[in-house]
DNA sequence: CTCGTTTTGTTCTCGCGTTCACAAACTCCT
DNA sequence: AGGAGTTTGTGAACGCGAGAACAAAACGAG
C-alpha cells in the first residue's frame, strides 16, 4: 500500500473548502437555468471570484474539466456535492428555540442541501407546547435518546450566551461531534470536535471599522 | 507632512479586525466580572487565540498595555471600541423581515454594541401592518427617505435571494455604503461599497465536509 | 492530417498572517 | 538601591493562499 490515497482522503485546503459550497449553489443556479457547459471564467463569475482561483480550487478534487471546453454543469455539481458530502442526508438537532432557533428551523435553505432537522429542543418548559416547522419542541433532556436514534452528528446552537457551554458539553458528551455555534460565546470542547461560529454583531462591527475609516480618509480629502 | 499618519489612520490587518470585536467582547465579560487587570495570555484565553498573536492584533492599535502588569480591562476595552467605531452610534435599517429578519430585529446584541435599529422595511404590504421588536414594519418605498433622516450608512438584507440584488441597487443608490447579506447570492457592488454576506448552509456544508472525513479516516483506522 | 483557437491544469512568485523567541520595561521583595 | 520575576511589544522565520503566466490538451476548420 504505497500507492495513492484512495478517493477522497486527499487533503484539501480549508479555504478552498469554505469555497466549494458557494461553487455548488452557482452551479445549481446554472443548471436551474438550463446551462449544460460553462468555462471557469463564467463560474468564477457566477460565485464571485477570480478564474484562476476557481481552477485551482477544482484541481484539487481532481480533473472534472475539459481542455478547450469547460466544465459540464450536472457532472461538476454532482462532484463537489459528493466531495462536500450533501449527496448524503444529514441529521441536525436545534437547541434554543427563541427568534434565531425559529428563524433557523423554517430555513429551507438547510433542507435543500441535505440537511434534515431531526428535532427542536428548549430548556424552557413553556416553549415544549410550541410547534415549530412542523416539530414539536422538546425538552432538552430527550437530547441524548434523539442523537442515539436519529445518529445525529451536527447541533445548531441557538440559545443565549450564558447557557451555551452547557449545551455545548451535553451535545458532546451524547456523541455530536460538529457544532455550529450562534450564539456569542468562545466554546470549548474536546479535540476532535468541529466548532464553527456565527456571530451576526461581530459583522457588523468590521462594517462599522470600515465604515468609520471611509468617514476618516474623506475628511482628510476634504481637507488637502 | 512627512511625519506619521494621525491617529486612527494606521494601517490594520484585514484578519486583526475580525479578531477585535472578539476581544471586545472578551473584555465586557471580564469588566462584569469585576477584573481591572489581565495579562495577554489571560484574554487570549477568553477570547479563544494564541497569546502572541493577540498582542501582535493590539499593538496594531498602540501601546496600550504594561510590562510586567498586563492590560487595564477599561482601558484597552474603550481602546478597542473606539478603534472599531462602536463608540459612536450606528443606524442601520433591515430589509426583509421574514423569520430571519424579526430575529436580527429582536437581537439585543445590536443594541448593546452601538447599533440601532431605525426601521424595519419589507416589500409585502401585508408585512406593513405589522409591529416588530416596538418598529412599524414599512414600505420598501420608504428607504430613500429613511436613510437620508436617520443618516443610515449600513443596511441589512434578510430578503429572499431573488430579491436580494434589487435591495442591494436601491440601498445604495440611497447612499448605503455598507451592507450586511443574508441571502444566498453574490452581490455585486460599485467600488467603495462593502459587503459582508453570512450564509448559514454554507457553514453547516463546512462542517459536513469535516465530518464527512472523519467518518471516512475513522473506517480507514478501523481497517488498519 | 495539420494548424489555429479555446480553455483547463499547474508551476512559480509574491504577499499576508501566524508563530516563535527575545529584548525592553515594569513590579516587588529584600 | 539592586536583583529576581513578569509580561509586553516586536523582529525574524515560516507556511499558506492568491494571482499571474504558461504548457498541455481538446476541438474545429480547411
Amino acid at each position: 500500500m504505497s500507492a495513492r490515497t484512495p478517493d477522497t482522503a486527499r487533503d484539501i485546503p480549508e479555504a478552498t473548502v469554505a469555497r466549494l459550497p458557494v461553487y455548488l449553489r452557482a452551479l445549481i443556479v446554472l443548471a436551474d437555468a438550463g446551462t449544460a457547459t460553462c468555462s471557469s471564467e463564467e463560474l468564477a463569475a457566477a460565485a464571485g471570484v477570480n478564474s484562476a482561483k476557481l481552477r485551482k480550487d477544482l484541481s484539487y478534487l481532481g480533473s472534472y474539466g475539459t481542455r478547450g471546453v469547460g466544465y459540464d454543469v450536472e457532472y461538476l455539481r454532482y462532484q463537489i456535492a459528493r466531495e462536500i458530502g450533501v449527496t448524503q442526508d444529514w441529521p441536525v438537532v436545534i437547541v434554543g428555540i427563541g427568534n434565531l432557533g425559529h428563524a433557523l428551523a423554517n430555513y429551507s435553505g438547510f433542507r435543500s442541501r441535505g440537511f434534515r432537522v431531526v428535532a427542536l429542543l428548549d430548556a424552557d418548559p413553556a416553549r415544549h407546547e410550541e410547534v415549530v416547522a412542523g416539530l414539536d419542541v422538546r425538552s432538552f433532556d430527550d437530547l441524548e435518546g434523539i442523537v442515539e436514534e436519529h445518529d445525529v452528528s451536527i447541533g445548531v446552537i441557538a440559545t443565549p450566551a450564558v447557557a451555551a457551554q452547557d449545551v455545548a458539553d451535553r451535545m458532546v458528551a451524547a456523541g455530536i461531534t460538529s457544532v455550529l455555534n450562534f450564539a456569542p460565546i468562545v466554546l470549548s470542547v474536546p479535540e476532535g470536535v468541529d466548532v464553527r461560529k456565527v456571530d451576526l454583531s461581530i459583522e457588523l462591527q468590521i462594517l462599522a471599522y470600515h465604515e468609520q475609516r471611509k468617514a476618516v480618509t474623506a475628511r482628510a480629502e476634504d481637507a488637502s
